[in-house]
DNA sequence: GGAGGAAGGTGAAACGGGTAAGTGGGCTCT
DNA sequence: AGAGCCCACTTACCCGTTTCACCTTCCTCC
């Protein structure tokens, strides 16, 4: 019976309006809030609503000119990279928690490229699915930023550095913290610091490397900076490349938690002590990076926090048409275990003292 | 101007029946590939359609009676959990694959626990925000369950054992793959072989130790089971108790690759060496597993494949009802470097011998 | 040559909630 | 006591799409 009630008709605020004997219009200012009601029919109409209940239904608010209620996110990695990218799920989580407070939904979307990303974009927008979109990973020329400011969609950079054209952006300190890892490098006495760096087309990327280069020039150490795709083969074997050289680096700093990952279990294939014979440095720090052995020395960011900044700046934009440009804390350096000083370095090299200043 | 135009006025089909002289009756016949519509003004009505862009709103499509056009999911476990766990992200963008090639939405929400995920369900359900829901981590008694088939949700069991209710379920042969991990172990020589277990709570927990218990007891060798809370540092510490017993387990078989990382990191800790001290195994494969050193020894399960068949069973049960019940290909045991013969073993032991003819 | 039927439409009514414009009734002010 | 005004509603239409009940025309068949 009451399930037969509850399958065949929606609750909708024409029943509420029939039991409590007013129109359709007054239960609508009731529910929103809005003036023109007094204060006791509308909580006898709030009562009847909650009785009853009464749920809007989304795709009548939508239709009439409102919000769609949701968010958007495009995934453009393929789908190896994704899944042991722990950032994404992080971030997701950070997200997360600020929309479904305000319980606005969030919108997933994994695809191949960013061609793909840009036609979803397109069709969410024109479908009006969502209100606006969180957009990552800014590449150096980002197609996607002119699609975005020419559809008038509401958008949040994340990543960084810095906004792109006349969108909102949330990213992160990673010059700063590039250069924190490599002085603190420095001063442990290492002066062939390799980076081996993620894929070239991300701004992240740039910003890093430039950070690495900027920093090695001022301690006029030699650089050097291998690029992968991410991929935690692609680590190991740059490693093992690096590694076997006549005049490896004493220190390496990963571009990502997986290829630190994949290059501690590589220096530990080829016989190698970490960090006896090589230091090694992971960015963004996790899990995994805590529970390998030795554990390793990370950059630890607040991914969840910039997620959350970062749907709360998408929400700011899509009600009030507030631009937000927000720089995260910088990254802290969780000094662990494959840190150390360099094989076979004096206890105070010229160098090493120099660079100890810093 | 052009600019202008967009902003203010979205196209409708409105437009479209003007500009054919048709009614909008006639065009949205045409659009929908539904018959009384001759062939000729189908094709001019899809031409000016494509002409001047036209994208269906999703809301006024959802409301008037159709479909959402979304599918829902809910993580309950906590954002620290998820974060480290590959399975979700494969999970996702195997359901991806298959939703986004039925241009069908994912609206993804976290949640802290079951009750928030029930909420969850209820609000999606009345607002018609989704037209269905995959549910994973099914539990023994799951109150979800009696929910979902109450509110009349359409619904997907991802993860199993089995269907549960009248739900549709995909699930995988995970006490099959532990026969083959015990047996695989007993055949090297194995005889104290201890399984590290997820939370008690979930089926696929409950499942595994229920087989894990019937091989050993099949083979007539003494079990042993700890549980843990898939946390990391759960999964190192039990590693370090089992293994600093007067009589350590010579294999571990783990319930996620994340608590077999861990375990392997706390072995190599403790000075022991893997697989000469203690053989390991890791539930669920990942790039972590092939990179850490000794690669991981590994049940290898096609979790996209999982995903997209979870999809394709939930869009069959929302289009025609249809409730599908799928076991997925049994999990493959990938051998790698952390398996080996148990220490100080004859080569041919009695038990050895006769566990050899499974 | 009129019934019957199908093809190819038309027009209007849902769907559920938002909201501008109107409408009484009671109150105040002078 | 009449003008003016505000409160608390009601009415009516909007949003964009689907769908249902008709309504023409033209063709076929006996």
């Amino acid at each position: 019976m009451t399930q037969k009630t509850n399958l065949r008709h929606r609750v909708t605020i024409a029943d509420i309006a029939l039991r409590a004997g007013v129109s359709k219009g007054a239960v609508s200012y009731a529910l929103n809030g809005r003036p023109g009601i007094s204060e006791v029919t509308r909580q006898r109409i709030l009562k009847i609503a909650d009785d009853i209940g009464w749920y809007p239904n989304s795709a009548a608010r939508a239709l009439s000119g409102a919000r769609a209620g949701a968010c958007g996110l495009v995934l453009a990695r393929p789908a190896r990279t994704l899944a042991f990218e722990t950032f994404f799920m992080e971030l997701i989580a950070g997200i997360e928690t600020e929309l479904s407070s305000r319980s606005v939904g969030l919108t997933l979307q994994v695809v191949h490229d960013l061609e793909a990303e840009m036609a979803v974009y397109r069709r969410w927008w024109a479908e009006r699915r969502v209100d606006g979109v969180l957009v990552v990973d800014p590449r150096l020329e980002d197609p996607r930023v002119e699609l975005i400011e020419q559809l008038g969609l509401p958008a949040v950079i994340i990543g960084g550095p810095e906004g792109i054209g006349s969108l909102s952006a949330v990213w992160s300190d990673d010059a700063g913290a590039v250069v924190d890892v490599v002085r603190y490098l420095a001063r442990l006495g290492h002066e062939r610091i390799a980076r081996v760096a993620g894929v070239p087309e991300f701004r992240s990327t740039e910003v890093r490397t430039e950070a690495y280069l900027a920093t090695m020039a001022e301690l006029s150490l030699p650089p050097r900076v291998v690029t992968t795709d991410f991929m935690a083969e692609s680590g190991a074997r740059v490693t093992r490349q690096l590694l076997a050289d006549p005049l490896p680096p004493t220190a390496i700093i990963y571009d990502s938690e997986v290829l630190a990952v994949a290059g501690l279990g590589a220096a530990h294939e080829m016989g190698l002590s970490v960090p006896r014979d090589v230091s090694l440095v992971a960015w963004d720090d996790s899990t995994y990076c805590q529970v390998v052995h030795p554990p390793l020395t990370a950059v630890r960011r607040d991914i969840p926090a910039m997620g959350s900044h970062g749907a709360s700046a998408l929400l700011a934009l899509i009600d009030d048409g507030v631009i937000t440009r927000t720089g995260e804390a910088r990254g802290q350096l969780m000094t662990r275990g494959t840190t150390a000083r360099p094989p076979h370095t004096p206890v105070a090299s010229s160098r090493g003292t120099s660079s100890g200043s810093v």
